[in-house]
DNA sequence: GCAAAAGTGTTGTTCGTACACCCATGA
DNA sequence: TCATGGGTGTACGAACAACACTTTTGC
């Protein structure tokens, strides 16, 4: 294999959801630099040497939010011929979803300043950043209904209507909310943590935490979460 | 951004699925040259300069089996440092379903070699080719459930005993006759032939055609074909 | 005591599953 | 006429959908 082939390169981009008890949004930052100056895109680097393409998409998010051990997950690789006015770059797009409150503004070299934006407005991104977004989107969607992960997305201690909120937030639907609880009890991902709400004007509802280990036995024994 | 930073290389890699009546099966090619001589690995190739990616999986499969417009599905890219001896080379993965008995042997120059391996007897492949196998594998497995792809494996006419067989092997599961064309039938996705299987020594089966057109106008009224 | 959200059960319908026999053909 | 796979219906239980009122808190 001549060395001549050896002349492309290789991103990361990543759309980071949070979700803040009425809106998913996803996290942008406004570019510092050419092409697209000014433009909002998701957030992404180069593939450096010597590095995976999960650690690279990590570094992205510990250099942005600060926070590690984000969930994560590859969705698709865009490479279309002309995609980036400098050359031939290819670009792999994650999905991620964090805690929205665990959230710390720390806005990387490259960007000039990054913000959460919801979902239903968003403008032109940079370069083919719109169709990457609305394909991980998708993809959120079609996830979060086979794979028990809307949890990323609430504190660690979090009530059924929050839980039904994010779903019906995320799905574009409404659940009946008896028929909801039923079907989260039925299934014993959760733990009521024991504490109530504070200070609501209202009654105070349960909290409850996802039981991460019960799910790991769960799969094991051909469990399927689905909702 | 400096121009050394286009020092990759991207390529494509195949999991050309096929079906004979009994098994599963994959289209391995021998390798002809260095790195990994004489090992079985997956079809691909390096992408062209001017050449989008579905482009260059098109043009392997055309190059490989002579057919166009076999269907096929981006998977996941594959870029751990040190997966190719020669160079930081990443991979998009796909897998692609063929009529079995359309395909013709038709060995592109890097090939010695393009045989059908049964999916249960895949020995150690070149490069992380296993590990790619085993991600479409299940792709596959996944799809099918959810979209009707089954009959890209089968004959354009075909009886509801293969469709069946078929499903049983892909998901290594039975199925009960009578529910199985129950749900087939309910669907409406089959239409019939009107032939029958000729020179059987029983009763002959009627044979069906995936209606594609009806299909189309089903997903736009917001139909989920679920097995 | 009132506003506001939390929490809870029953019933009808739909869907999935289990199960056994007759039919059409070739040899 | 026999061997082989093709083709069909029913009954039961589980899961899903629809639906309204009481409870607890802050103000």
């Amino acid at each position: 294999m001549p060395l001549d082939n050896f002349n492309y390169s290789v991103s990361i981009d990543c759309v980071i959801f949070g979700y803040d008890t009425t809106d998913l949004k996803v996290l942008l930052i406004k570019r510092g630099e050419a092409p697209y100056l000014n433009y909002w895109a998701l957030p992404g680097d180069l593939i450096k040497e010597k590095e995976n393409i999960d650690d690279a998409v990590s570094r992205v998010l510990k250099d942005l939010t600060g926070l590690s051990n984000v969930y994560m997950d590859q969705v698709k690789t865009f490479g279309d011929v002309g995609r980036h006015p400098l050359g031939r770059v290819f670009t792999v797009a994650y999905f991620s979803l964090l805690k929205i409150e665990d959230y710390q503004l720390n806005p990387s070299s490259f960007a000039t300043e990054a913000k959460w934006h919801s979902v239903k407005r968003i403008g032109e991104l940079a370069f083919d950043h719109n169709k990457i977004f609305a394909t991980c989107k998708q993809e959120l969607v079609n996830s979060v209904k086979v794979k028990p992960i809307g949890f990323e997305l609430l504190p660690e201690a979090f009530t059924l209507t929050e839980l039904q909120n994010l779903y019906e937030t995320i799905l574009q639907t409404t659940f009946d909310t008896r028929n909801f609880r039923k079907k989260i009890h039925s299934v014993g991902l959760l733990t009521e943590t024991g504490e109530l709400q504070k200070s609501v004007s209202h009654r105070p509802a349960k909290l409850y935490r996802f039981d991460k280990a019960n799910y790991k036995k769960l799969i094991k024994s051909g469990y399927n979460f689905e909702i």
